[in-house]
DNA sequence: ACCGCTATACCACGATTAGGGTATCGGGGC
DNA sequence: GCCCCGATACCCTAATCGTGGTATAGCGGT
């Protein structure tokens, strides 16, 4: 037997979700909420195997309530059912942890096939999410080499290193010593670098550094 | 039409494919590799609509080559043919571009819905390939907080604020007038961040938060 | 040989920051 | 009601930093 909880605010899909369930065999309805305020509490004494997840709910919200079931159980398979198919929220909702996620105008046709399959370890998903997690990942992974293309600072070797130490959090006098140079001659690499980066405080070039990853 | 190109070093499993897709009507098979060193210029040449690309060949691997190809085609949909299901393999793919995986096993049955789903935008995959970049990108995204598990510096909302505006190159004063506040505030704030982060120097401060994520 | 650039070094002044106190006020918990 | 804590604020001193100017040595290119 496979049990499941149930989150959804709308009532009358709550309702029906409720009866589908209870119609299955093999499947055992534990609980059905409409609002997930009390959903770590909630897991850790029905402990289900499936949770049906809403994401647009009174209190928090079905993203949320998914990171948290994750403090306390990695195992549980969510599934979120939603209207939202905008690919922010589906990358949202896989990131929380959710295991599968199906559009509300697919439920009636595949929601006991979802359950079957979340539970062989195969996520499900509508038509179209699939295409939204790959572009999503796409988008995520290569922007860092699109960002950097427009910034080229020319610091040489030299004030790259002196700029990686203060990055470190390391003070002039500090630095100094572990390149054994004088004070001063840190001092005036950290000028041209200030001069290079548009920057006139520590804390403003190593903002700018780790951010643009100069380092 | 659809125009269509393999890279596949295996003789005989390049010639099968050949076949099959010469054999099947609105496919258009415009070239057939062992190797995808000139990828680029092949591409350009045969401006194909999909790609099946396998990744261990000799010269360039298939994952460089597709990384190749998106740097002159964005459009073109390229299919993972290949017998590694592991999930590094899976997210290298997809992360440099490829639009589907596919496992060799699953080939003859699998390949001509492949390409029909694929120029309808749905991305084909073997079974588990999905689960794979599911989990892989959960593991991408959750080792950050999972990261700080170590740290918790119990930091209050107003010196979270504080600790901010500093990553962000802010001086003292600046601060002061944006949040409306004395020099004086700002600084005392910030000595009880120095305490909680153990640090001595916003440098210090600034790259601390950023590299462990508080900001 | 000359020029440009980098790395090195020093000095001095004013601005800013770090570290040490101390104090008021308002809210939450006992 | 009392106490603790977070947020606010001020003072002082010493240390550090930001900025300006100046200078020498070495290296690569013309």
């Amino acid at each position: 037997m496979t049990g499941i909880l149930i989150y959804e605010d709308n009532n009358s899909l709550r309702e029906s979700l409720v009866s589908l369930l209870t119609l299955t065999p093999d499947l055992l309805l534990l609980g059905a909420f409409p609002r997930a305020d009390d959903i770590i509490q909630q897991v850790e004494h029905f402990k289900p195997e499936v949770i049906l997840m809403d994401i647009d709910m009174p209190g928090i919200t079905g993203i949320e309530a998914v990171q948290k079931v994750r403090t306390v159980d990695k195992q549980v398979h969510i599934i979120m059912i939603t209207v939202f198919d905008d690919s922010k929220s589906v990358l949202d909702a896989i990131c929380a942890g959710a295991s599968g996620y199906l559009l509300k105008k697919h439920i009636s046709d595949r929601l006991t096939d979802a359950i079957q399959q979340v539970m062989h370890g195969e996520p499900p998903m509508s038509p179209g999410i699939a295409r939204m997690i790959i572009t999503g990942v796409q988008t995520m992974t290569s922007p860092p080499p699109a960002a950097n293309g427009a910034a080229d600072y020319k610091l040489s070797t030299r004030e790259q290193e002196i700029l990686a130490h203060l990055a470190k959090g390391q003070g002039l006098k500090a630095m100094a010593s572990e390149l054994s140079i004088s004070i001063d001659t840190v001092r005036t690499h950290i000028k041209k670098i200030y001069e290079k980066l548009q920057v006139h405080t520590q804390t403003e070039a190593v903002s700018k550094a780790i951010n643009e990853r100069l380092v």
